[in-house]
DNA sequence: ATCGTTACGGTTGAA
DNA sequence: CTTTCAACCGTAACG
């Protein structure tokens, strides 16, 4: 199938959008919602989404007032249905590996993801510490909450660096 | 008018 | 350290 390339986008509004955040390269789309192509959506429109819904907010009138294309309100929804989460799936990392050497690092894998230090160290906690009761079912909000917290506090420290990497520039002379 | 699905150009991150 | 590459992203368009 032709699909219209990303260069002849918005030939009729005249403007080819593209606003530039701390966060990187943003876009305009067809709704006039912004957003970062490779990226997903904020959290915080990712939770109106589904809070919307919760609400008996219709998914058309979802996407037209928060500006986000129907397909992906459809598709958060989806996950939303199913998972119970609103977060995106994992993104980048490898898997891949195959055949007779695949055997023996999975075991290896098998190996490190039984015995990996954390368990150590919890095991270590429970003994000295006497909390025994601690593993928990998962509770959904709370976890949610926190994943969030420890994102934001990552994306700070991303956006902190790269605008120090552009500050450093101006005065960097040749690296080694 | 709605909404499920998907080609496309893109970013990411463990190996 | 750099490179590879399969995972996911949202939009736009089709059905």
């Amino acid at each position: 199938m032709m699909r219209p390339t990303l260069a002849h986008n918005y030939p009729r509004t005249g403007f080819p959008l593209e606003v530039s955040s701390p966060l990187g390269q943003g876009r305009v789309n067809q709704l006039g919602g912004v957003f970062i192509n490779g990226r997903p959506l904020p959290n915080h429109i990712r939770h109106q989404i589904v809070e919307m819904a919760l609400h008996g907010v219709r998914p058309c009138v979802i996407s037209r007032q928060l500006r986000v294309s129907h397909g992906c309100v459809s598709k958060i929804l989806c996950r939303y249905q199913e998972t119970g989460s609103l977060r995106p799936g994992a993104i980048g990392g490898s898997k891949s590996k195959q055949g007779a050497a695949a055997e023996g690092e999975t075991r290896i894998e098998e190996y490190k993801r039984d015995n990996p230090e954390g368990s150590i160290s919890r095991i270590v906690r429970c003994t000295f510490g006497g909390k025994l009761e601690e593993e928990d079912e998962e509770e959904e909000e709370e976890e949610e909450e926190e994943v969030e917290s420890k994102e934001l506090e990552e994306s700070e420290r991303r956006a902190k660096h790269s605008i120090e990497g552009i500050l450093g520039d101006r005065c960097k002379r040749a690296s080694p």
